[in-house]
DNA sequence: TATTGACAGTTAGAGTTCTAAGTATTATAT
DNA sequence: ATATAATACTTAGAACTCTAACTGTCAATA
């Protein structure tokens, strides 16, 4: 209600949205808007499982890939991310109880990380709060938009 | 070297790369991945100055707009943060002689920030190494597949 | 076989981020 | 005019992240 701009320089300057448009790096402050405004979307969705947004994707993922066996540097490259987080993030999960460690018999040095049976009826939700993400994301495009947006952001990754 | 899949369930899987093109989450994966490149090359270029990719921003923030008053809620407006995160940062900045920080006379709740002396030639070396990222994003792209690129993120920015 | 190097994971310490609770100031309402 | 609410910022404590240094294990090689 109260104007924040009512001080010195007082001057009737356009409002701030949509900055990014008008910036000399549109691309840049889109793709960062984007990543904050999908991990609060995120956060938000699976707070109500006391998880956040890396606690779910990283228990995903350990759940679709643990009968091949998941070791920590796998995470690591997976996220990337260092060593050191991983074994942060999975003293906090494995403290609070959603995944479990245990050494390798023919390799001492790794440890296979395995989803406990509290983390396991949590997937399908996850599940379904990504696809949610996921279909915001190209609502109001057509196919071909849709494809042709996939196909540059691969462009873009392989780019950076 | 070594062959990581090496161990009890030895399927021969395929390889890990370019898995966000089978994923279910085709465009969270894209957008993470370019997240955590775009960051990590700018944190990797700024770092000879001795700051972070969201410093850098910031003070590059601060500079462009310190002559209409910036104050840490204008901050934390910007760049999505609590206003305890942007104390935090421009504890740090201030303490490593980058901005200042001064009560104003006519709201004492608030703090308007400042770019120092020592912050300001280095301005022009954010700016060129923020547009080097921003012309890698489209390297290889014709203008038009850089403008249609702009104009969906644009939209999926408003999606979500 | 013994040394050397690569790999997997941990710890310590620092920075960034969050939430929750708090202080102080300004605006609004009764 | 006084009480209440909103705003701006700070602090405390926790989680995640990093780098650097460390332990322990396995691989390569001389």
């Amino acid at each position: 209600m109260t104007d924040r701009k009512d001080h010195v320089e007082a001057e009737p300057e356009a409002s701030d949205i949509d900055e990014s448009t008008r910036a000399a790096t549109p691309f840049s402050n889109l793709f960062r808007e984007i990543g904050i405004k999908m991990k609060a979307s995120a956060d938000h969705r699976l707070k109500e499982l006391g998880l956040n947004a890396q606690q779910g994707q990283m228990i995903g993922y350990i759940y679709e890939h643990q009968e091949r066996g998941v070791i920590q540097a796998d995470l690591a490259r997976r996220f990337s991310r260092t060593g050191a987080s991983i074994t942060s993030m999975l003293q906090g999960l494995e403290k609070n109880g959603y995944v479990r460690r245990r050494v390798q018999e023919d390799n001492e040095r790794q440890k296979k990380v395995y989803i406990t049976d509290k983390a396991e009826p949590l997937i399908s939700e996850f599940n379904e709060i990504f696809k949610e993400a996921e279909n915001r994301v190209t609502e109001g495009m057509t196919a071909e938009e849709a494809q042709t947006l996939q196909r540059l952001l691969q462009k873009v990754v392989s780019n950076i």
